[in-house]
DNA sequence: CCCTAAGTGGAATCCTGAATTCCGGTTACG
DNA sequence: CGTAACCGGAATTCAGGATTCCACTTAGGG
């Protein structure tokens, strides 16, 4: 029954979550358990107690950050430009150290999504908001009907994973790629004869 | 002193050379030694006595191929509108099975090349036509002036790499993402206040 | 202040997935 | 045919991590 959760254990759970945020951005999400306990100033011991498995962690850490992403759209999305907020949201996004995000909301999703309805939706939500964005944007005219929100995500995924998985010069630089890429979205970009599919209706 | 290397010998080498190509287009520049020595129908022992270590097997494999890199640029840079053959040319690089291409040519150079001058010269090449093209492009008013070859390079890079390095939606339609980017490179499609570095001087 | 349940670190162990070696058995071909 | 070249792939070695376990510390209620 009602026991006590001592307070020092609760304060480890914080550095263990934040950690692992960290450690997962420059590693990805199964960067070593041990890797992320060193870098909590933690032993493997405690890690494994709080959480049973890996999964658990990344919905932890999911869950930790799915707010700031929500904030930093919501705070972009305020003005009345819309392709502007996308510009000022992607941009945000792409901020170093901000990987971990991107990468907890993606990478492990199929299965640990299942795991927490909680999380799973907090992150529809999310993608929700991120699409109404990015309508608007087209219906006003200043973004191509044929792209979609999940192009965006994908990208953003893309270019925003750790390091190491893309070459050196793209992983340093991921705004400037992810910008060349907006300016391809931008209405008026398509080029005629071959546009990718539009909204496919699969 | 001349002795006979038996033609059934020399066979192997090609289906090797053939299946390392295909096998690391799938897996990347080092999926298991095994998987390709199957691949090729061959003993894992035949593999290792033809090419000491995986080094040598990628610089094989990016020497077979770098002339197939080299004819499409060729043949795509025909015609006199440059802009329309770096098009071209990116399309044909980004069908699938041509990954193994761009990995070769790319995930390894630091110390493979160094260890083939042949290879490093031939690839060289390559790149030097390319640029031409791009300069091409640049200067008839076709592309911006704000990026360079190996911006095209490196994103050929991220998005033809094999896949489970990507998120599968980008995986599976590299084209359709590629030509959003060269959307992106067009002339005029640059954002004002905030376009990428230009040529950096470094 | 003391006792004990809650919490801790990290050595020890177990696994997995390759790399690399080795050699008895084949085969091309002079 | 005889034999130098070649083969295949089982066997061995290795690296990196996951997970377990338990002797040892503390927080904090009484």
């Amino acid at each position: 029954m009602g026991w006590h959760v001592r307070a020092d254990a609760r304060r480890n759970l914080g550095k263990i979550v934040e950690a692992a945020a960290e450690v997962m951005a420059e590693r990805g999400v199964d960067a070593p358990m041990e890797a992320i306990a060193k870098r909590a100033g933690v032993g493997v011991g405690t890690l494994y107690r709080r959480f049973p498995d890996r999964h658990a962690l990344v919905v932890a850490v999911g869950d930790h950050y799915i707010h700031t992403m929500a904030d930093a759209l919501d705070r972009a999305s305020a003005g009345a430009d819309a392709w502007a907020a996308i510009r000022e949201f992607v941009t945000w996004a792409a901020e170093p150290g901000r990987a971990a995000l991107a990468t907890a909301l993606a990478e492990v999703p199929q299965e640990a999504i299942a795991g927490s309805a909680e999380f799973a939706r907090k992150r529809a939500g999310w993608v929700e908001g991120f699409d109404a964005l990015v309508r608007r944007a087209q219906a006003d005219g200043s973004m191509r009907a044929d792209v979609t929100v999940e192009d965006l995500i994908h990208l953003l995924n893309v270019f925003t994973c750790h390091p190491g998985r893309l070459p050196e010069p793209v992983a340093s630089r991921p705004v400037r790629y992810l910008h060349l890429m907006l300016d391809g979205m931008k209405a008026g970009a398509a080029t005629p004869g071959a546009a990718p599919s539009p909204r496919d209706p699969s």
